[in-house]
RNA sequence: GGCGCGGUAGCCAAGUGGUAAGGCAGAGGUCUGCAAAACCUCCAUCAUCGGUUCGACUCCGAUCCGCGCCUCCA
């Protein structure tokens, strides 16, 4: 079976062919660095790192780009509200953002392209849209996209033009636009811009939002490539604007398979700061979540569906990742040194199956998920009638370890017991062996005070962390 | 108004024209000095109402409810 997607252009799940065969080329739409990205975001990009990681899975090479937006409207207000350049602004949250990153264990892109390094190649692009007459100057000095050239427009989104709204939405400063949906590629420079500007041959100004996407997508990626994902939010109107300004410059199509994930909503609402149930990553982390727990419940939602976050299910999360850990920990005992060469348990097999087969069928990470409890139920009951061997438990190891590598949810934190915990546990054990149980029970109440659990196991006393 | 998504057990969440995966929580049991962990067992008729069908939760229609997009929000 091969890796099927749900492309938004058709609207159907189709086989992935990439143009070139074994290689997929992506570009994954990346943050606006004004602030620190919130867990919606990162749904987002966890959604891409899956991706990403399946398709590395199932043997293709990738290369993903992922744009960062460092000049707009919210950057620059941004950045002068703090007095400060905008590079040094932004450098800030971009920073950040690869930290969430790493804490999250999202795999690096290729490519991290800034819109502000790549500046005159979207003004190059802009030039060949202008001298193709799809673009115009306004009065301002501003250039625009105008939609009437491009026949396609809204093939995407599945919009009809004539039904879009001229609405409350459409900012006044827009008169002058042809058309209400024309959208800016440059934008001329005014007061509120201070010294962020850049030269063109028609005047100063900034470029538009869409006109990095494509034209970073196209510097690193070509003119038409494989994959194109973002957020739902982004299908209208960025992701049509900047098939209508590619598709109308080059001539060819610009993306195959364009992905989108849904929302993330908390309490089964929107977040938003006024309702108090907005959170970044490190809101999380504070609260005493570890990236992995986020992870995970970031990741095992479907990422066509919407994702209703919350406490209770991300310490159902927790809960499931302990009981995961405690599989590789009953494992790695028994296999001891054993090389992992041997065949596979047919329950491991069976799981192997079933986890490749869902994720092809369009990251069903759920059923993937499943696979994986499914081997777990079936490799601890095999281990309670000492049913496998060290070379056995070996190869299961490894094929924890493939998993892993599409999920990246299997490797613990560390969590290496102090000093102190570790002389406890050692008294409690002297006791045990005297078969003084109070005073053994005793000890085993201070450590989990002290936020350490005991198992008492065939190879002897280990703590877990509560 | 237009386009689109969803309503499945206490919570989260897959799936399918033939009588509902998985996770968390809960109950009982095995194991254990007692626990912990693990394992076993139990726990839903799939928003509502019609229709199609031998048979629908799965297809069609209607209704109710929630949500997203409709110019720069992942």
């Amino acid at each position: 079976m091969a890796f099927c997607i749900h492309n938004t252009l058709t609207r159907a799940v189709e086989e992935l062919h990439p143009a070139e065969a074994g290689h997929v080329r992506m570009y994954t739409c990346g943050p606006t660095v004004y602030n620190f990205a919130h867990i919606g975001n990162f749904r987002a990009y966890l959604f891409e790192d899956l991706l990403r990681r399946h398709l590395k899975f199932r043997g293709f090479r990738v290369t993903q780009v992922m744009n960062l937006t460092d000049v707009d409207d919210k950057t620059i207000r941004s950045s002068r509200e703090q007095g400060l350049p905008l590079k040094e602004f932004t450098k800030k949250y971009i920073e950040a953002f690869f930290a969430d990153l790493k804490t999250l264990r999202v795999e690096p892109a290729e490519q991290y392209p800034a819109a502000t390094d790549h500046v005159p190649e979207m003004i190059t692009l802009i030039q060949t849209l202008l001298d193709k007459g799809v673009a115009y100057k306004s009065d301002d000095g501003s250039i625009y996209f105008s939609i009437a050239k491009f026949p396609a427009y809204g093939k995407l989104a599945h919009l009809d033009l004539s039904g879009l709204r001229s609405g409350a939405r459409v900012a006044q400063d827009e008169y002058e636009k042809e058309s209400a949906a024309d959208f800016a590629l440059w934008k001329a420079w005014d007061e509120q811009d201070g010294d962020v500007a850049w030269d063109a041959p028609w005047g100063r100004g900034r470029p538009g939002w869409h006109i990095e996407c494509s034209a970073m997508g196209m510097k690193y990626l070509g003119p038409s490539f494989d994959l194109h994902t973002g957020g739902v939010d982004n299908i209208f109107p960025h992701h049509e604007d900047e098939i209508a300004q590619s598709e109308a410059a080059t001539g060819q199509p610009f993306v195959k398979y364009w992905m989108h994930c849904a929302h993330l909503v908390v309490d089964g609402k929107k977040m938003s700061k006024s309702l108090g149930n907005f959170f970044t990553l490190r809101d999380l982390l504070g609260k005493g979540y570890s990236g992995r727990e986020i992870r995970y419940e970031l990741l095992a939602t479907h990422y066509r569906q919407s994702l209703n976050f919350t406490f209770e299910s991300l310490d159902a999360a927790r809960a499931a990742l302990s009981r995961l850990d405690e599989f590789g920990d009953r494992l790695r005992l028994i296999a001891g040194g054993a090389p992992a060469g041997a065949s596979l348990p047919a329950w491991a097999q069976q799981a192997l199956d079933a986890f490749t087969a869902a994720l092809d069928d369009d990251l069903n990470i759920s059923a993937a998920l499943a696979a994986l409890f499914d081997m777990i139920t079936a490799g601890n009951r095999a281990m309670n009638e000492q049913a496998l061997a060290a070379a056995g438990a070996a190869a299961v190891l490894g094929l924890l370890q493939r998993f892993d590598g599409v999920l990246g949810v299997l490797q613990p934190e560390q969590q290496q017991a102090d000093g102190e915990a570790q002389a406890l546990l050692g008294q409690r054990q002297a006791a045990r062996q005297a078969k003084n149980w109070p005073e053994s029970d005793r000890i085993r109440d201070e450590l989990k005070q002290r936020g350490w659990v005991i198992q008492d196991t065939p190879q002897g006393p280990k703590l877990k962390k509560l």
